[in-house]
DNA sequence: CGGCTTCTATGAACTGGTTCACACAACGTG
DNA sequence: CACGTTGTGTGAACCAGTTCATAGAAGCCG
């Protein structure tokens, strides 16, 4: 592999959350034993069922992470861009795939097997802490989402699902969320009708306005308070 | 603490899924740095939301994890006994508790804290290695939890919970489960009427019998293909 | 430009589960 | 043994969210 493509790679790994605190050192000869794989938009990365042993890195593009019913009903877990990763269960537990990922875009992934990874971990006892850490918080969040799930009905749920949007665009400081109602109805596992029917009420209450793919958050402190 | 209850320790950290697989003397290490503590029915172990750094591992008796939505409204996630462990997420990330620890019966628990465990930790990476395969599992079984609440109805959604009941009690060989519908109910995150008209349904059709406290499984096969 | 596809909007009928309001049976205890 | 307490059984009214049906608006492309 040309020197040229290690650097942007151990800083992408660097980037990842479940690697972030680590030395250089260790990253880079983790990126070292990559590889680098493509796939078109609407490519499978992998699917629900399938054996897996392979973590990926996405170095461009986007990539929906999501869980069927067996009935056609699916439900989206999560998207993850760059420098997020996809299939880290199956790394550490060598289980089979227990969701589906699909490219949304072109997409280019860095892809570290298990042998590998589990190589480079035993002899690094500080990196097994970290990602200890890691998955604990991960598992927290499940939690959380599961008892918001329980708990709360669409209205609150859909308000708190619009303030976490609104906080990953954040940097780019717009209010404006890029995302079609339908794809929002898949991420809160209810029909596209409801969200709709609820985002005209918050648009009624001044709280966001609407257009065609896209929510503008008008009032974020009230859906704050509301959620 | 005198050498006789040593040995009772290690086994029973040994027994613990968390660390079933770990050497014997690293098992039997972590055991001498805890401290037990006893509780009585209802008693609290630890609460949502305090900052937490301990591990419990369940000696004898019975704990109920739960969690609340604000309003008195709560689910039941999990009970552990004997062998079993609360509190390793505080553990692992220091964060606070995402649930509620409360003793059904009287309890004794071993006692690890954060520090102690994590400068046990450090000096074993098999260990730690082997801990990141039981979390991968823990959360893979929260997400397929997840996935149940999100698109099964109550009656797979109570047939699937009854086998589980079932096959935990299984060891002991029989087919009576001891549970009242109300804490049913409570794990299910229904409301009690629900599960008792559907379990009126289920016995109706022989697949079950109801008693005062008790469910007796009369056609597992049946529940199986149903769920 | 015209025509297709995607996305938003909205109402009507339906449904699974909830809450409320009971009745009743089993158990435990003063 | 009478009485509170805990647990089961059931119907009626209600409600959040679903499905189905339909319509229009915005963008995309030959």
């Amino acid at each position: 592999m040309p020197d040229s493509v290690q650097p942007s790679r151990t800083r992408l790994l660097h980037d990842l959350p479940l690697l972030a605190r680590l030395p250089e050192a260790d990253i880079a000869a983790l990126a070292a034993r990559g590889r680098t794989r493509d796939y078109p938009a609407g490519g499978a990365i992998f699917r629900e069922g399938e054996p897996g042993d392979s973590l990926h890195v996405v170095i461009s593009g986007l990539i929906r992470v999501s869980v069927g019913a067996g009935s056609g009903d699916e439900a989206t877990v999560a998207h993850v861009g760059p420098g997020d990763c996809v299939g880290e269960l199956a790394l550490l537990d060598g289980r089979p795939r227990s969701a589906t990922a699909t490219a949304v875009e072109p997409t280019r992934t860095l892809v570290v097997d298990r042998r590998t990874f589990v190589a480079w971990l035993s002899e690094r006892p500080a990196a097994a802490l970290a990602l200890l850490e890691t998955i604990s918080l991960r598992l927290r969040r499940t939690d959380e989402a599961l008892a918001d799930f329980c708990f709360l009905d669409l209205p609150h749920r859909l308000a708190k699902r619009l303030l976490e949007l609104h906080g990953v665009s954040n940097g780019s400081r717009s209010p404006r969320i890029r995302i079609t109602q339908a794809a929002l109805a898949s991420m809160l596992v209810v029909s596209r009708e409801s969200v709709n029917k609820q985002l005209n009420r918050f648009a009624r209450d001044g709280w966001v306005t609407l257009g065609r793919g896209s929510i503008t958050i008008r009032d974020a402190h009230a859906l704050r308070t509301f959620a």
